[in-house]
RNA sequence: GGCGCGGUGGCAGAGUGGUUAUGCAGCGGACUGCAACUCCGUAUACGCCGGUUCGAUUCCGACCCGCGCCUCCA
């Protein structure tokens, strides 16, 4: 059994899918104006694991991601920048696109984009304004947030205390600071589209409530996202959701924690962030992507070269079990992961992804000790459970000798060479120019093993 | 001010009312021509003070410290 954390209750609840034949998920996604940052790629690693855990469990899952492509911030970034916009918006999705493939994460099913559903916002618009939860005013047209009895329920606050602690100025045309915008006008020089309350375009949270319901329905079953999401985004959705359609809107709500550096939220206004591009540079996806994994989803996240380096060095020595003490193990074809598994079960425990690494230290363990014809099974076991967490599946080999090629200016022939080389002067126990070959190797940053089978080697 | 979260061994990080988390790094040993990998063994821990209990890191209360949201943000 699933059981998942929900904001709205704020306890682990067990999850029942209102349809099990089609389990629907929504993730926020970037608002493209920039590339994103690590603590942007968390939300999108975390819930990569629910939809593989998902897709184990249930026959469909429908999992969508939107792309927030109109904002003020890509209006202020286009401003900078010259380019008109959708140039802009579309170069920041294909990095977008690139930097989540090279974590290994699947592509959603379905990847709807702001621009692409004016018409269904102002149609969702237009009915909250019909049924008394919406007015127009001063060109705007906000959400009344005094319509709907139980607004504030996802992050816990009520109307009282949001008066008493408004901490910006309110603009004097909405009847209470709690009003947000669903639409606003559009200046002749800012990007439009014509509605019933003229040129202008859509408010922030309007686009999510309205892709749901246009690609998965009414109700969905998860939205997940980040903590910050919470309030306000994640609540008016909610208000606009719930008092357009009359559902309760989303049933399981799903909040990441942050990523830190020292001890310090990362975000973009803080200036504290790490690129995820950056990082690629010195990292292979896998090794940023197990370092997501090895804390609980909700906890906060250090982020530190301490931490890569430690992740690289745990997932290295994952890859060594695969990779075997020189003997040929072809991973077991019939294998299929029990429903016990202890990895598995960590999963259903509302993700724990620290505990399932540790349960696959376990089986790496065990296929590093196992009689030779024991270890199809285990290297199987091993992949499979990897496999839920998005891990473990490149070649170990390739693993080992592509991760930072380059780097040592030598390509894997030469080094082919010198190993072959240092070989032949074992044979002839000239070992001081075999140690000579491997010193020089090894000042290069590649590492040689001497197994049964054979010399083999690896970078980093 | 309102609401909420957290403080675990050198580092990262789970978990539990009594029994080894796990990984990285360290130390000792086996293996090896020497190494590497692997295996075996090993030290270091639960913010502070009370309470409940036969027994608390785990439950309760107070305190200290750190952090987050309340405003754009994953």
């Amino acid at each position: 059994m699933l059981t998942l954390h929900n904001t709205l209750t704020g306890h682990k609840d067990a999850f029942q899918p209102l349809d099990p034949q089609r389990v629907t998920l929504y993730v926020c996604g970037p608002t493209v104006y920039n590339y994103v940052h690590i603590g942007n790629a968390r939300p999108v690693v975390v819930f990569d694991v629910l939809y593989r855990l998902l897709s184990r469990l249930y026959p469909k899952v429908v999992y969508a991601r939107n792309i927030t492509d109109i904002d003020d911030k890509i209006i202020t970034a286009c401003a900078e920048t010259g380019e008109p916009m959708t140039a802009l918006t579309e170069r920041f999705t294909d990095a977008f696109r690139e930097d989540m493939a090279a974590l290994n994460t699947l592509q959603p099913d379905i990847v709807p984009k702001a621009t692409d559903h004016i018409g269904e916002m102002t149609a969702m618009i237009e009915t909250l304004i019909a049924k008394g939860h919406a007015y127009e005013a001063d060109g705007h047209v906000l959400f009344a947030v005094e319509s709907m009895p139980d607004y504030g329920k996802l992050s816990g606050r009520n109307l009282e205390d949001m008066r008493a602690g408004a901490r910006v100025e309110v603009a004097d045309y909405k009847r209470h600071p709690g009003d947000f915008v669903l639409w606003k006008p559009s200046s002749d020089d800012q990007p439009g589209w014509e509605s019933p309350w003229g040129r202008g375009r859509p408010g922030w949270h309007i686009e999510c409530s309205a892709m749901i319901h246009k690609h998965l329905g009414d109700v969905i079953d998860i939205h997940g996202g980040g903590q910050d999401l919470i309030f306000p985004h994640h609540e008016n959705e909610i208000a606009q959701g719930c008092c357009a359609h009359g559902t309760e809107y989303v049933r399981y709500w799903m909040h990441n924690g942050y990523i830190n550096i020292d001890g310090e939220k990362m975000s973009k206004s803080l200036g504290n962030f790490r690129l995820v591009r950056d990082l690629l540079e010195k990292f292979p996806g896998e090794v940023l992507r197990f370092a997501l994994l090895s804390s609980h989803y909700r906890s906060p996240l250090n982020f530190s070269a301490e931490l890569l380096e430690q992740a690289e060095s745990s997932l290295d020595s994952l890859y060594y079990a695969l990779l075997g003490r020189g003997e040929t193990v072809h991973a077991d074809p019939d294998f299929r992961l029990p429903e016990d598994h202890p990895v598995l079960t960590a999963l259903l425990d509302d993700l724990n992804t620290s505990e399932a690494i540790s349960a696959l230290h376990a089986v790496a363990a065990r296929l590093n000790k196992a009689a030779l014809e024991e270890k199809p099974t285990l290297k199987a076991e091993l992949q499979a459970a990897a496999q839920l967490l998005g891990l473990l599946e490149a070649d170990p080999s390739a693993w080992f000798q592509d991760k930072k090629a380059g780097d040592d200016g030598l390509d894997n022939a030469t080094i082919d060479g010198l190993v072959a080389e240092r070989t032949q002067a074992k044979k002839d126990k000239n070992f001081a120019r075999a140690d000579e070959i491997r010193d020089q190797l090894k000042d290069a940053g590649i590492q040689l093993e001497d197994t049964r089978e054979g010399t083999r080697w690896t970078r980093g």
